[in-house]
DNA sequence: TCTGGGGTCCTAGGACCC
DNA sequence: TCTGGGGTCCTAGGACCC
């Protein structure tokens, strides 16, 4: 058996644990560049607002209904996540956490799972601050369903298991909501499914195999198999060695100057080279991209991508630097007003599979260098100290963050003083 | 004026090879 | 007039997730 436990509304729950004033009130958290609502509480759908709105067009409702916008703090959000995973850790043998929000327990072993549920949940909420759902069921697929009616259904108190339910209310469970409710049925999947006719949950655990095999991609044969009970998803507790590592940003407003792109690529690569060594990990080839603003029907479209390989596995940050900017000049074109650029790591390994031998003195030192700067940086606060290949002195592109909230929990200065 | 970022997997089609 | 078959690898695009 396994759970499904997450945060509700994660972002704006994290807010309101250091804003005790929201707790009823509507909250909204905003993409970078404040552009669009990415999190919203239950009092701001109510209000109409949708995931996915740019902020720009729902103005008037903010207003009118004194929403509490705030910008991404992924510095807070990142923390809260790493203490709620480990609070669920304390109650399972084994656990798989699937994004910031939320993780699968296998539950193997384990006795009064429903009792147990509410426990964790209860856990979650005295010791981290953040209202959580619980699903439990015997696939990964269901025990995702099970959460979703977790939080749907007010008379569940937030916890659901599939093995609770009879035989008649388990069909019930699954013909009371859409099919794009089913972990991996998006929108366009579920309108091509209901043209034939699959309409719920309940209708895809029904669909005959060999219709799925004709209209769908290979893996929906293995969701309508977990929606009747059949375990075709595996349980991962150690994350598998990732295949891409991305950093890249949207600009607050056009950007047109060369020096303003590899300001933002220099800075990406930096970044994406310190993830890399976070992780223990080595990539062989280095990506950039960069693109005009999409939405912008009046002016030249340009979008570009280029890859290269190293030659050598590698995770420091003066080669990864020079390959990021040496791309940028080959794709760079005059007169383009961009609005996106961004650095790709790839062909990525363990630094544990690599081949000692092939490093030689150069690398070596570019290695140690990286280090030296990590260690400072991690003991002084990040951005201490930087490369001189990353122009830092550019602002032009800077990301628009207006309303973020203090980092409650990673830094001393923002640490709030209670008053009695 | 203002429209996110970071991932995964699958599939179709082109390039290339024998 | 007639123009193979089968395999691999890579890439772009589409779909999904949060």
């Amino acid at each position: 058996m396994y759970a499904l436990i997450d945060g509700n509304s994660f972002y704006a729950s994290c807010e309101r644990v250091f804003r005790p004033d929201l707790q009823h009130h509507p909250v909204v958290v905003l993409s970078n560049n404040d552009g669009c609502i990415v999190t919203l509480t239950r009092e701001a759908k109510a209000l109409g607002l949708k995931r996915g709105t740019p902020l720009f067009q729902v103005q008037d409702i903010v207003r009118r209904h004194k929403v509490a916008v705030f910008s991404s703090n992924y510095e807070l959000y990142g923390d809260m996540s790493a203490r709620m995973m480990k609070t669920i850790a304390s109650f399972a043998p084994a656990i798989e956490v699937y994004s910031i929000d939320e993780c699968f327990a296998d539950l193997s072993g384990l006795s009064d799972l429903t009792a147990l549920g509410f426990k964790i949940r209860e856990r979650i909420w005295r010791w981290i601050g953040i209202p959580a759902c619980v699903g439990i069921a015997p696939t990964k697929t269901l025990a995702k369903y099970c959460n979703h009616l977790a939080k749907k259904i007010p008379a569940l108190n937030g916890v659901l298991n599939w093995n609770d339910l009879t035989p008649e209310r388990r069909r019930k469970a699954l013909a009371c909501q859409n099919v794009d409710e089913v972990w991996g049925v998006g929108g366009r999947l579920s309108s091509r499914m209901l043209r034939l006719g699959i309409r719920t949950p309940l209708d895809l655990s029904e669909a005959s195999e060999a219709l799925l095999k004709q209209c769908f991609p290979s893996n929906v044969i293995d969701t309508a198999r977990e929606l009747r009970g059949i375990k075709a998803i595996e349980f991962e507790p150690t994350a598998p060695i990732r295949q891409r590592l991305v950093r890249s940003r949207s600009f607050a407003g056009d950007v047109y100057d060369k020096n303003d792109l590899l300001s933002a690529i220099t800075m990406h690569a930096q970044e994406a080279a310190r993830v890399l060594r976070e992780e223990r990990l080595v990539a062989a080839k280095v990506g950039v991209f960069i693109s005009s603003n999409r939405f912008k029907s009046d002016v030249p479209a340009y979008a570009a991508m280029d890859v290269i390989e190293l030659g050598r596995y590698v995770n420091d940050t003066p080669t990864i630097l020079a390959g990021a900017e040496k791309l940028l000049h080959r794709l760079f074109r005059k007169g383009v007003a961009y609005k996106k650029a961004g650095v790709v790591l790839s062909g990525i390994q363990s630094v544990n599979e690599t081949n000692g031998d092939l490093l030689g003195f150069e690398t070596e030192r570019a290695d140690k260098l990286s280090e030296v700067v990590d260690l400072i940086n991690n003991k002084f606060g990040k951005d201490t100290i930087s490369f001189s290949a990353v122009k830092r002195n550019s602002d032009h592109w800077k990301m628009r963050r207006d309303m973020k909230s203090p980092s409650y929990t990673t830094r001393f200065s923002d640490v709030l003083a209670v008053k009695a």
